[in-house]
DNA sequence: GTCTATAGTAAGATAGAC
DNA sequence: GTCTATCTTACTATAGAC
């Protein structure tokens, strides 16, 4: 698998040949904002760098998106997008096979979440690095905040200071198995990763 | 307890009327250094602004420090050693009254960490809420390293891909817990989020 | 939609007198 | 050590032709 969000979204688009231009010029530019993102990291890449990565001009670019932040935008919400829709997918099947224990059910959910983060070693690295634009709060809260909604509930969770917190220790716990996940290389390596996030998380839902 | 981390350190200081002019000057700017970061965030605020807040001029703050970045870094400083220095003495003191086991000389630590954190709300905001100069990567990375990499051996753990997943997870939930304290207000909420903060760092650190 | 050229601007940092 | 005035730089973002 290459290291391609995009591809793994192609397919809720029209056949590519049918895009329109606009649609191919914006993902011209997303590929190159992506690259220099990942080569440079957000603060210190620059929309020239991103301009001529793409073969494209400055009033393109600007033409396609509103500037820097909100092309770091568009490539998380992509980001974001495949996450969730691996993680809830999971979740339905597990509950179609038969599994109903709310705890089994969110461990399904986070291993194809860590599953994804496989083939994403790169992107890992920009989006849990810890830069971005102004407001893109680090680390959990931009956790699919839709699929930790879900798990919540999932998990029978109410909303006290407590539960918020354990939730969001659920999330530090998944987005630190990603982290990990990107900064090795063997698969079996990987496997035993999951298998040790996968039993962190277990843990802690259990208590 | 006011929100002074500067005062926890000034006992390892001269008393205040000795210390020289420059020492002095550098409290007054980190004071206002803290108070515009605090205020306005580490991306928003300028230079110009914590100048006006100390009262003094560019030149003079430039004079003591080597710009923004350096500022808060210097804060971070005070910041992270009240924290490091809390949590080693606790440790210390349990092993002194009889405590062996690794794991109960780690929670010794972790509840004494969390406990610095109630006093310390606004600050913790500022350090963990994700933005920072180039370079201050977020996160755990940078939770004390000395005292993390004591409690690593602590707990007697190798240095595997696994062992490092798990001491950063650790990590993750100790800032989490410190996070969730500096959101809410009355003591006892509080008390209860360090209990469940605690009781999930062992779950974890028992596994 | 795409391009080139350029305007705007904000802030970090320095020079050099006192 | 401290001050004021100023510079510089690096980008982002727009204007307007094609």
């Amino acid at each position: 698998m290459t290291e391609s969000i995009a591809a793994a979204n192609a397919a809720t688009d029209k056949p590519a040949r049918q895009w329109g231009r606009t649609q191919q010029t914006r993902r011209v530019i997303l590929d190159a904002a992506r690259d220099v993102f990942i080569e440079e990291g957000y603060a210190d890449a620059n929309i020239a760098h991103i301009v001529e990565r793409s073969g494209l001009s400055v009033g393109s670019v600007y033409h396609h998106f509103n500037g820097k932040a909100d092309l770091f935008l568009a490539l998380w919400d992509e980001f974001e997008t495949v996450y969730t829709e691996a993680a809830t997918t999971a979740v339905a099947d597990a509950r179609h096979s038969g599994v109903s224990d709310p705890i089994e059910l969110f461990i399904a959910g986070t291993r194809a979440y860590l599953e994804v983060a496989r083939g994403a070693s790169r992107l890992t690295l920009l989006f849990r690095g810890g830069d971005g634009p102004p407001g893109y709060d680090t680390l959990g809260r931009r956790v699919g905040a839709e699929w930790m909604k879900n798990n919540t509930t999932l998990l029978g969770l109410e909303d006290t200071p407590v539960s918020r917190l354990k939730v969001r220790i659920l999330i530090s716990t998944v987005v630190e198995g990603e982290r990990a996940i990107a900064s090795v290389e063997s698969p079996s390596e990987i496997d035993t990763l999951i298998d040790e996030a996968i039993s962190i998380v277990r843990s802690i839902a259990s208590l």
